[in-house]
DNA sequence: CAAAATTATATTGTGCGCAATATAACTTGC
DNA sequence: GCAAGTTATATTGCGCACAATATAATTTTG
């Protein structure tokens, strides 16, 4: 690729996986909306449905948030009633999250999302398994 | 897969996407802090080297961002005097936008980020390119 | 040619996303 | 045991991202 090139939109690597990200979002809206929270309000409650308990620090690490991003977000769910903000006895810096009852129960709807995505993506299994593959390569390499 | 493993985090698909797609924007973000854009703004800067004069709506279909984004950041653009945002005359209701002489000049530096970028990546160019192809290949048909 | 429909951008409101900073609680060293 | 350093969350401020709506200009239609 002549290097007057490089800087042309259509080459870029970045903007179709930018492009992609956001589209992707669009396609979970309709599907999150029937559970009345977002994209990564579900990736939160992904994380505790597997283990709840969890601290705010512990839950960022995971879905790569900081407490700017996490903590209205939490406060948002906890209006919502789907979790409990509990802040440690014996280290009250840490601030722990519970799932109400509401919250486990939430479960059982979106536990339906992951197929009904795969349907409305309408792609092979085959390259979205080459896809994770390839972006698990690249983000390891990149977080070290 | 068992069905109730489809809602952890680990078997998602499109977490690693989102992540690597907000790790990229970090790695970008010290580059682009040299020029005092951000990436969006970067990308319609590429999108007016390419082609000056082009009207919102077009640089929105590029980069898949609406008005609603555009305007705010296209007058943050013209705040920082790298592009003039002039009424079409004959039909007022379109926004065109130029490139200034500083903004012209961006690019040469904004040359060297592509290459950049490659190098704090630190992976093969063979990878990316099948991450584009595999992104293009969904992207196109999930936007049918 | 005037009312209705369409088009293009702008505005508003909500929710991320993250850097920088603040606050409060805990731990360590002397 | 207390001052200094560290840790965990919270706050602030700015910039996207996008749905819903508004506004204004143009085009279409009867």
């Amino acid at each position: 690729m002549p290097k007057s090139d490089s800087i042309l939109l259509r080459n870029q690597v970045c903007f179709p996986l930018y492009a992609l990200s956001k589209e992707i979002t669009k396609l979970y809206r309709p599907l999150l909306d029937r559970l009345d929270i977002t994209y990564p309000q579900y990736l939160v409650m992904m994380v505790l449905w597997e283990n709840d308990g969890q601290t705010v620090g512990e839950i960022g690490d995971k879905i790569t948030l900081d407490s700017g991003t996490l903590t209205p977000l939490l406060k948002r769910l906890e209006s919502k009633l789907l979790v409990n903000r509990i802040r440690k006895s014996g280290d009250e810096r840490v601030v722990e999250l519970f799932l109400t009852d509401k919250g486990h129960h939430l479960k059982e709807q979106a536990c339906k999302i992951p197929e009904a995505m795969l349907l409305k993506m309408n792609v092979e299994s085959d390259e979205l398994l080459r896809l994770r593959e390839l972006i698990d390569v690249i983000l390891s390499k990149i977080q070290k």
